[in-house]
DNA sequence: TCCTCCCTGTTC
DNA sequence: GAACAGGGAGGA
């Protein structure tokens, strides 16, 4: 399930193989791929790619026209593409055939002259594309709800987004709290910082909301330098798999022994997610 | 603020 | 053949 550590190396591995690279087709194999009060994808054709980031969960592709500086308006500026669980940003040779799961593709051509392919491939088809001017996004409640950049927070502007007494883990997950935080990194954070993710929110404790933010900083960090986590689906633009995984402490472990205290690990719902947490290290 | 639904492959 | 995985939209 890509997260932002995930959603962060797609961005990375996706950025060298689109650079640059002139849109000249579009095609929507799945028509609810396209987010609702997205630009019919077809506008894009003959914008040039510029550049890839990351905003919380969503690849924002910045597109323009290739002989002037500024996008006239209609035309759109940006791509925001959500792979939601299972989505997948492939880049192609020339002519490759739509896969079962393709949800739509763009047809590229590389600075060089190269062509190339980029799949959108979603196995679930939660996944959605919005092709968007800037005024179009502001539309977007989402996109403009979405919370700030955890890696960029700050324990005070943290403190300021943190109200009310749901439980700390359905904060955590809520993207106008803070933005590309899912089910995976919430868990993982939470355990770091010996917090019990049923707690109020309310009943935080400034000590506790610090050491939250430290490890959810820790753990996004951490993940993003091993290439994010792969369960099941996930792979970069390479196709490659992350390797974080591997260093989970309580994401798929209930019923284990926590790494920390060798206490048996608890598997419920809480803010109706899969939730594992140490009842006797976390509190 | 919480619940259900969307979608499909995997697991029980 | 049902339960489960889960981000976000939409409704209670």
């Amino acid at each position: 399930m890509p997260e932002l550590p995930e959603v962060e190396t797609v961005a990375r591995t996706l950025a060298p193989h689109v650079n640059g690279s002139r849109i000249t087709g579009v095609e929507v194999l799945r028509a609810s791929a396209v987010h609702p009060l997205s630009l019919p994808p077809a506008t894009l054709a003959g914008l040039v790619i510029a550049g890839v980031r990351r905003r919380g969960k969503l690849i924002l592709l910045d597109v323009a026209p290739a002989d002037k500086p500024r996008n006239p308006g209609g035309v759109p500026s940006l791509v925001a593409v959500h792979l939601r669980m299972t989505g997948r940003l492939l880049p192609r040779p020339a002519g490759t055939a739509p896969g079962p799961y393709t949800r739509w593709l763009l047809d590229l051509e590389k600075p060089d002259g190269t062509p190339q392919r980029l799949f959108f491939d979603d196995t679930r088809a939660f996944g959605t594309v919005f092709a968007a001017t800037p005024g179009l996004l502001q539309q977007w409640e989402f996109w403009r709800g979405l919370g700030p950049e955890p890696l960029e927070l700050t324990p005070d502007g943290f403190d300021r987004r943190l109200s009310g007494r749901r439980a700390i883990k359905a904060a955590l997950l809520d993207q106008r709290v803070v933005a590309g935080i899912g089910n995976i990194y919430a868990d993982e954070a939470l355990h770091r910082a010996g917090i019990d993710p049923r707690r109020p929110v309310a009943d935080l404790g400034p000590a506790e909301r610090r050491r939250l933010l430290g490890a959810l900083k820790d753990v996004l960090a951490l993940a993003i330098d091993q290439c994010g986590s792969s369960i099941r689906d996930y792979r970069d633009a390479d196709g490659n798999a992350g390797a974080f995984q591997n260093s989970f402490a309580v994401y798929g472990r209930a019923g284990k022994a926590c790494l920390g205290c060798g206490e048996t690990l608890s598997g419920r719902r809480v803010a109706g997610r899969a939730t594992v947490f140490c009842p006797r290290c976390q509190r």
